[in-house]
Parts: C-alpha cells; sequence; structure tokens
DNA sequence: CTTAATAGGACCAAGTCGGTCCAATTCCGT
DNA sequence: ACGGAATTGGACCGACTTGGTCCTATTAAG
C-alpha cells in the first residue's frame, strides 16, 4: 500500500511553494531546484491549479502561486487532488457502479466507511507546514537545493 | 487513494472463514458461496497462506482455515498479505534504494513517518470479528449466499 | 489405487502511471 | 501599440503493474 510518486512530488512541489510568498513561481524554475523532471512537474501544476490548491499566471514572468496558506493545506488534499478521492473499496466511490452485487444490503460497507474515514483523518492531520520547518533549516528558505548558474 | 480489488476480496473470504470453525473450506467451494471467479479466489488463498493468515489442508475433504481467531486479524493484516508493507512514500520503504538523492538528510522523512504511522494505526483498529456481525444477520452463520444444488 | 484438493508455476490482457511533445495564451519590452 | 518570448494547457504514448486464467505436480483421504 503505498501512494504514488506523482503525490509525493506534490508534496514537495507545494512546500517548496510555500517558502515563495506570492512570488509566482515557473514550473522551470520549479524543476531545476527540486531537480525533478520537468515536464512532469509541468503536469503535475497543472492538475493541482485543476483542483485549486495553487493558482497559476500565464504569461511572461508568471508561474505558480498557492492559494491558501501552507497551514491550510494538508496531505489529504494533495492526495484528493492527485490520486483522487480515498475510497479505500469501491463500494464506498459513489462514482463506481454497483458492481459486487450485494452493495445495497452488504453489512460490510458500514465498516468500510469507519476505516475510510479514519485514514482521512490521519491524512488530514499533517499540513504542509508541518512539512516545512525540518526542511528549510536544511536548505535555507528560498533557495533550496540548487542555485541558478 | 484506493486499494486493490484482490484486497477487498481477501477480506470478503477471510471473513466467511471466520463462520467455518474449524472445518476446511475449499476454494471451489469459497468460490461458488461468494460468487468470485474461483482461479481468483485459489491465488488469493495461495497468499494468505504464505502471509501465515490462513493454513491449508491438501487432498480430500482439504481446504483451508485461520490461523488465528477473527479478532486477531485487522484489516491492516490483509493488506499488507495482499499489497505489502503500508509505505506511503518510497523513503519509507526499506526494500526502496535511495531514489531521490537527499533521502539520508531530507527534513520531510520524518513527517511521512508520522503519517504512516498514523495510516497503519487506523487499519489495525479494525479487526474481522468487527465485520462478520453484520454481514452474519444478511446470511446467516453458514451458507451466505448460495446454496449447493 | 483413485479421487479430490492444494502448490506453484508460466502466461496474458487491460488499465493505469509516469513521461514527452506541441499548440494556445498572456504579459513584457520597445 | 506591437512583436516576441515565456508560460500554461491539453493531446498523445510507451511501459509497467494489476487482475485474472490455465496447466502440471504434489498430497491426503477413502
Amino acid at each position: 500500500m503505498k501512494l504514488s510518486r506523482l503525490t509525493d512530488y506534490a508534496v514537495i512541489l507545494l512546500t517548496k511553494l510555500s517558502f515563495a510568498e506570492g512570488e509566482p513561481a515557473s514550473a522551470a524554475r520549479l524543476s531545476e531546484d527540486l531537480m525533478l523532471p520537468q515536464p512532469t512537474v509541468s503536469k503535475l501544476l497543472k492538475v493541482l491549479s485543476k483542483a485549486a490548491l495553487v493558482s497559476s499566471q500565464r504569461g511572461a514572468s508568471g508561474g505558480y502561486v498557492l492559494t491558501r496558506e501552507a497551514d491550510a493545506i494538508s496531505i489529504g488534499d494533495v492526495i484528493v487532488a492527485i490520486e483522487g478521492p480515498v475510497a479505500l473499496t469501491a463500494c464506498i466511490d459513489e462514482s463506481e457502479e454497483d458492481v459486487c452485487g450485494v452493495q445495497s444490503f452488504c453489512g460490510m460497507r458500514g465498516n468500510w466507511v469507519v476505516v475510510n474515514a479514519a485514514v482521512s483523518e490521519a491524512l488530514n492531520g499533517v499540513t504542509l507546514s508541518d512539512m516545512a520547518p525540518a526542511w528549510m533549516n536544511m536548505f535555507g528558505p528560498l533557495e533550496p537545493v540548487a542555485e541558478k548558474a
């Protein structure tokens, strides 16, 4: 049980953005600084933009900015944005059809709802600002990994 | 974020087995009763057997039996058996190599450990015996879905 | 010895994931 | 006001994992 690498990247991206403070950061710059493949960074930011976690500014000297404060964005938010809703079993996901045939009266569903909620809560308990401090000590607030030559 | 269908099936299988009380249940019988594809049931039981959640009895009138009481098998146990260890990010999984390049000193890892533990705990909080009661009311203790013709 | 059941492979189709590329859009400098 | 560079947005694609099937060998009961 693991989450996709893209989600991992997304958390790093957003954490990095939480240091920008209003200054738009371009996908290219983020990619370079964080040593992540550039097209992947672009794609991630597009998705995050559609999920309204970042806002985009087009044109020259444009880029991406967080739409909320870092302490108002949880790991759960990021996971939902990248991987879709947290629905451990198919019968929890409302977009799925009744495939198991006994869904409407299956007694297990209620228990799955409980487990699902517990996991979601765990995921929402940690925010970007929780992730940031240790990193900031490592790399400093603005130019974490690679300086521009 | 969802878990594989096989894991869902496995929980159903084990819950069903929790009613057998020592009587070995064959893969074919379980498949029929639960209306699940038979080869898949076989494969699952093999995996569960390797994970020591069930023990197998070969030969005629053989089958599978739970190795522990139903209240001693958690959802987390099943997930680990089918999907491998709960390791949300690559840097948590001990079997992975240091791919991100900054793993050894990345400040985020510590936070991921916390999130990971919280999720694991949520998963271990529900056992098979928690799942069983409602189902038993539905189908009765022994012949839940389909009677043998 | 025959039958019924698991054990353990190899094997295959399909969906998803991670990644690349090109076109549409917007702002900056002149 | 205009041209052009920088950036986002979306279509596209290969590759790996997942879910599922099948066949053969092994083991135990009758």
